[in-house]
DNA sequence: GTCTATATTTGGATAGAC
DNA sequence: GTCTATCCAAATATAGAC
């Protein structure tokens, strides 16, 4: 059976892949992303640091699993996301699935939008997940009519605004982003307003 | 002359202490605020890095400085700046010199309004800084007729998330803050709206 | 693929002489 | 207040046996 269509060992690797991957974001949770160590994670498994190398080549590679696996997260969250027929309320959906996301793992928020750890970079391949992930933000807000860059830049920063407060001054809470559908419903409407005159 | 009104020798340490943090403003400016290191530090100023303990009992004693002296040049310049009598428009002249502000020198914004170095937290001294900049912004707000909280909030969110994007994405451009004065008016004309009624 | 052992670097902090 | 000399700890990464 070796080698019959490259799977076994291959999927027994990716599992693996999976379980370290999934130990560090638990890491992650208990020290924060620039916390994480790969001696901390190793232990965890219940192997020895450097063993570790034996799936990924350095601790940034780590970062990009983790980057990438991240991204898949948001983009099948979406996918299982039924959006309503109505634009408007099509983006009032979106947004209130991306902050629900986004406030369930502040690590991975942090991993996948900000930027805290200097010396990595995202591959090719995993910066592809996250500009998919955009790209279904940008089809929804086209339906409604926002299809000005300059009206996506504001409500991403907005809504980045809302959250990134939310997680700093209020964890757990909502004191920021309950004011999520107004602010942004607040925007549509003159989008709205500007681009029919 | 020597301890007379304790005077002399304060001085020249204050002196000394002031310039060490300029030299760390320098780094971090190179560096970033978390690329910050003592021995860099010293380097800089021409000493060794075990004499800069005769002025910061610890690093983050040194952020500490930092965090002060930052937040002492935020509230010159608030000090400096004529606010128009119209008080919609002063809230857009004070919201302009924080975000000039902010875009002067990022890493010294990072360490005033984001959380970069985990293990630093302002003492109270510090802090009581950081509050009378906030406190002048709730004069300015207020005298525009918004006092609730909620709207301070929101305020606040969407000018720092225009200040995180556009330092994020877009360095020394004006990509996110363009939109400032044009999503703050719409933010205050709807809160005008909604306490008239 | 996992181990032991170790190299290497970095950087904060302390001791004690001057 | 500054120095030399160290210490200590943490953490990434590599070499080579099994």
């Amino acid at each position: 059976m070796i080698g019959i269509r490259g799977g076994a060992v291959a999927a027994r690797r990716a599992a693996r892949m999976a379980e370290i991957v999934a130990a560090a974001w638990e890491l992650a949770h208990e020290d924060g992303i620039a916390g994480l160590t790969l001696h901390a994670l190793a232990r965890r498994l219940g192997i020895r640091q450097p063993s570790l190398y034996a799936y990924f080549e350095s601790k940034d590679a780590l970062y990009d699993a983790m980057f990438a696996d991240g991204n898949r997260r948001l983009l099948e969250r979406l996918d299982a996301t039924e959006l309503p027929p109505d634009p408007r309320r099509a983006v009032d959906t979106w947004l209130r699935v991306f902050v629900d996301f986004a406030l369930d793992d502040t690590p991975r928020y942090q991993l996948l939008f900000l930027r805290p750890i200097p010396s990595f970079q995202p591959s090719a391949e995993s910066y592809a997940l996250a500009e998919a992930a955009m790209a279904t933000l940008i089809d929804v807000l086209a339906a409604a009519g926002i299809d000005d860059p300059g009206d996506v830049d504001c409500l991403v920063a907005v809504v980045a605004g809302l959250v990134d407060a939310q997680i700093s001054n209020d964890p757990g809470g909502t004191r920021w982003v309950r004011h999520l559908d107004r602010l942004v419903g607040l925007y549509l409407d003159d989008a709205a307003r500007r681009s029919s005159t």
